[in-house]
DNA sequence: AGTGAATACTTGACTAGTCAACCATTCGGT
DNA sequence: ACCGAATGGTTGACTAGTCAAGTATTCACT
């Protein structure tokens, strides 16, 4: 065991091995993610919309109602503009609606439109099993470790 | 704790819970490495050069020697045409050479310039410090358990 | 009421990744 | 030796993310 290599150092066939057990797996974790990334865009991307832009209308949907572009951006954790453009992309295919408010003339409501609406749950099952898939390979107690170990990494990053 | 809602579910905001834990992972993993990005971005760049850039290098200093193109993409699961355009960039600051092969003259062979090596080395203690405080959380069991479940991920991925 | 700071975007310029199309070189089979 | 296919890369066009700078609106305070 301890004389073979793991499964991310075959992976990126580096000859030295990891300088220690955390390294490798911040490498595992990135690589994972990649690989899981594509995995998920195969499913999205026939249905004409990338991973990304069904990401912001699932946040739409589950949030019920308008949502201002910056309450967008901090739910993707990213920055304002590439929102706006998203918006933009998303709105030149008619799956959102952006509308100035009079309350806030700052702000710029956002919300899904019935056809982005449509084509969110006719993703929503095989995105499940997508998802169900990348996982399958976890017992139950594996997976609530693997989530808490998520969570403690997002924890220790944001500190 | 069957009451309560979930980090992740806490961070996006969202109203309806997850429909299963599998659902939840996937969102923690995504946003999960996305922190980590931002987390190792924060401590590569101010050295004037990207996180993948960082990557590309460290892979032709574990390389030992030149690499062609492809073989680099490989490592990094990216495509061709990305890669060419990272090395422009990396040749560009001179801590990458590349140079035509005359056994076969289609590859380019891609080399680690001193002055790369020189960066790469200056990285290496900040970076390990970096995985380290990521993983701080984490016990080694647990660490164990994170690198399996990703390693099973990546797999159920593949297939 | 009026000015200066803060907020909510938007735009420009850049890194990065993907797909499709293209060129050059090499390989395989006759 | 030669022709078609495969291999290795580059280029163009697009999505996406980041930072810096700009605009419009609102807030806070005198």
């Amino acid at each position: 065991m301890k004389s073979r290599a793991s499964a991310v150092q075959q992976e990126i066939k580096q000859s030295r091995p990891f300088a220690n057990r955390e390294q490798e797996a911040i490498v595992a974790l990135l690589r994972t993610t990649d690989v899981l990334r594509r995995h998920l865009s195969s499913v999205v991307d026939p249905h004409g919309i990338t991973l990304q832009q069904y990401n912001v209308l699932r946040i739409l949907r589950g949030a019920g109602g308008a949502l201002p572009t910056m309450e967008i951006g901090e739910r993707m954790i990213e920055e304002a503009p590439g929102v706006t453009r998203m918006l933009d992309r998303l709105e030149k295919k008619n799956l959102v609606k952006r509308t100035r408010q009079s309350t806030d003339r700052r702000q710029v409501q956002c919300a899904i439109t019935k056809e982005g609406l449509r084509l969110v749950e006719a993703l929503d099952a095989p995105v499940n099993d997508a998802d169900l898939a990348a996982l399958a390979g976890l017992s139950p107690e594996q997976l609530d470790g693997f989530i808490r170990s998520l969570d403690a990494v997002r924890a220790a990053c944001a500190a």
